[in-house]
DNA sequence: TTGAAACAAACCGACCGTCGGTCTATTTAT
DNA sequence: ATAAATAGACCGACGGTCGGTTTGTTTCAA
């Protein structure tokens, strides 16, 4: 092989990018450290240089994944004329509208991340999001509750109980997927559009806010994301 | 080796004890096919007689679990004397005592199901649990939104709500036994305790029950938890 | 100023041990 | 007789190692 030398930076993150598409594409366990050497064109050696194991990888993908999110997330929570329940809203209209831009990718994420052979990609990303989104979210509520604008004597907890329950949407939305691609549009719209709103009202009941104050969802959504 | 018969069901019993006790211990991938058959006394042609993968061993050690549980809880479920509330709090109690009952065990558990070369085992388990558990759940909370003690109009949604809740209650069990076993019992238990009331608190408001309608602990569970 | 020696980081790819899984042969029960 | 159950040698693929090579940078004497 043609020895070519690269910037550590470059060359790491080259190797990164080749793993994520692979693991996305067929799966942790499917893909073979082989696998990600040959596309990213760099010897075995080249490849243990940078990373310790197969799984250091993978948990390289996980991380830069979250700090992306993080740097999406972020500025919402900086915008000082918001109130922490018009940080939620603004926090879930972000998120739609991403998934709205992203749909075809986020369709095949979707569909990656819950096949079988998956699960640690699924549950390294799962736990990368959390780590950089508890601390956010918790100081969201505090701020939250001491403004009064919610009630969260707990922010921690609550903050914590919130993303677990975010992990939910994921669920159901990789199931509604599912149904739609079986063909059954309406079905899945419905329960996409069923469940979202049942989320809203936990969270506005969890937090005490007055009903229909959270916007999870907006009219039309759900088909939306379905067809697009 | 010396060939010997058995009943299929016992053979498999066997052989589902000797991975249940392996992958707690040393972990589902530190664990090969090899060492459950050396444990099992069986030779690989057997194991591969009765299991057409690791993988689906690793299936049947989680739904064996998923199916006790299930019978641990369908008798709670089916005293026509409690209403719904009642049968959560019964479910409550009948986990808090199982907790104590086991401690040990379910400590060893906890920390096996959370290290990170046990994902997979985790996940499984999680899901067989889920199944086993979402219809129970989610008929309990129709009947009551039906009786009038609690409001969920989407059974359905709602219970896949509650029990991935029930997942961070998992998670901060964990987290405070580690902070235990690191001598800082004060913490740990303070951390525990305030975290239930925050998810007792959470499972009324989204249901619409009075305050202290729901129990998920007692004065003292958490200690008495950790330190037995 | 130069350039060569010394050093460290990046890189190469043949090789190794392990592990999940297969296959054929043999035994046992009916 | 035959089908299920068992044995264990064997296989190929995979993650990971290792000794060695290349490339860029630093040092320092001439």
């Amino acid at each position: 092989m043609v020895r070519t030398k690269k910037s550590p930076e470059v060359r790491s993150n080259e190797l990164i990018d080749c793993a994520e598409r692979l693991f996305f594409q067929h799966g942790y366990e499917n893909s073979t450290v082989n696998d990600v050497i040959r596309e990213a064109n760099v010897s075995k050696g080249a490849f243990y240089h940078y990373f310790v194991s197969k799984e250091a990888l993978l948990e390289a993908v996980a991380t830069r994944l979250a700090q992306r999110n993080l740097n999406e997330l972020q500025p919402l929570l900086e915008d000082p004329s918001l109130d922490a329940v018009g940080q939620l809203n603004a926090l879930f209209a972000g998120s739609r509208r991403l998934k709205l831009d992203m749909a075809p990718q986020l369709k095949n994420t979707f569909n990656a991340l819950f096949k079988p052979e998956n699960v640690a990609l699924y549950h390294r990303i799962d736990e990368a999001l959390l780590a950089v989104s508890l601390p956010l979210v918790a100081e969201m509520l505090r701020r939250g509750h001491e403004e009064g604008t919610l009630d969260a004597p707990d922010p921690e907890a609550a903050a914590l109980m919130l993303l677990q329950l975010r992990l939910s949407v994921a669920k159901v939305m990789h199931k509604a997927l599912q149904r739609y691609e079986a063909g059954d549009l309406d079905a899945a719209a419905a329960m996409l559009d069923g469940w979202m709103r049942t989320y809203g009202t936990a969270i506005e009941r969890f937090l005490k806010l007055p009903d229909g104050s959270i916007e999870v969802t907006e009219p039309g959504f759900a088909r939306a994301f379905l067809q697009a």
